[in-house]
DNA sequence: TAGGCCATGTAACCGGTTACATGATTAG
DNA sequence: CTAATCATGTAACCGGTTACATGGCCTA
């Protein structure tokens, strides 16, 4: 998916500047299933306005910079449901942790440690992230992605904390490998 | 992380060539967590025997082209170890399906449905292949993360299948904007 | 007074994909 | 006879990130 169409989803559900919209990425809902940067928002911004799927307007704010907040226009909500109706790609996943789990024997029970406890304790952290999302929100749509989210990254956790011994017990025990690089 | 390192990742379960790595990355676990194009196989594995991080054979075989068999070297093997020590990134997720469905109402109930029936269709293909996985593999760290993937998804199906019903009522009733992008 | 937040933007870079080129063999 | 599988590789392209530039305000 490019960024227009995302930067279009974002504008649907509300106003907002490329300031905000990055921030709407890193702690709104979004969070889980995109990523941008400045970088690629501001110019994007910038295209979007000037194929008129969104409009901008200056605001000036006191002790603060100026900011360009912008709106979808009714073009660009046309095209953005365009967009909608085309079926979904399947989701992408990359993990580095399950690479490391399945060497699990070329590292030493330090490292596989340290991973697996920094993972349950980010796991614990999204649940009640997303917790707080869906009492904060009463859009029927965002809260059915939020239930989502949440029996998903609940069973993660679950099978985290009963299988961490068994993944802990795979760590090399040949040391000369494992310590050398640490 | 770098195609780099899931090579040398690939590599460290045994001798391949390009076209077989990229195999391993569409049919293997590795399926699940990872995704490379001949485009940088290849030159990636030009540049890991130049570093001396892997060597190469060919090998003819008849009735089929010759293929260069690709193996890990202990430098290589030191290198990957080294690269698995540093603490792993956060999983990288990306999901149209969710923008879709956190969007449910702009679209119609057509579109919802056949992105959730399909969703819920591969989901079952993904399970029914990591079962497979499992059972055709007795590497204890590669059915640890089978196992996981198992847990994973079959607490997605579940919930898919419970709440379909639910996102499916959230469709659009306003056929102005939907119908008008089918 | 240092660091963090607010705020916008650009340019260089890069990792990786797409599409193309080539060609033999085998299965339907 | 066509399509698929096996097999390797290159070049153009592109989406997106990183790092940089700028600067005022607020908090510790």
């Amino acid at each position: 998916m490019n960024i227009q169409t995302l930067i279009l989803g974002i504008l649907n559900f509300g106003d907002a500047s490329g300031y905000e919209i990055k921030k709407q990425s890193i702690e709104g809902a979004f969070r889980y299933f995109v990523d941008i940067s400045y970088g690629s928002i501001y110019p994007t911004l910038s295209k979007l306005e000037a194929d008129k799927l969104v409009s901008c307007r200056a605001e000036t704010q006191s002790g603060k910079p100026d900011k360009k907040v912008y709106s979808i226009t009714d073009a660009g909500r046309t095209e953005f449901v365009r967009m909608l109706h085309q079926p979904p790609a399947f989701d992408k996943f990359k993990s580095e942790f399950l690479l490391l789990a399945m060497c699990a024997e070329l590292t030493s029970r330090k490292t596989i440690q340290r991973a697996i406890d920094e993972r349950i304790a980010e796991m614990e952290e999204m649940l009640a992230h997303i917790q707080d999302l869906r009492s904060e929100c009463d859009h029927p749509a965002t809260q059915w992605i939020t239930n989502y989210g949440l029996h998903i990254k609940s069973a993660d956790l679950e099978f985290l904390r009963n299988n961490r011994d068994s993944l802990l017990a795979l760590a090399g025990t040949d040391t000369t490998l494992a310590e050398a690089a640490e």
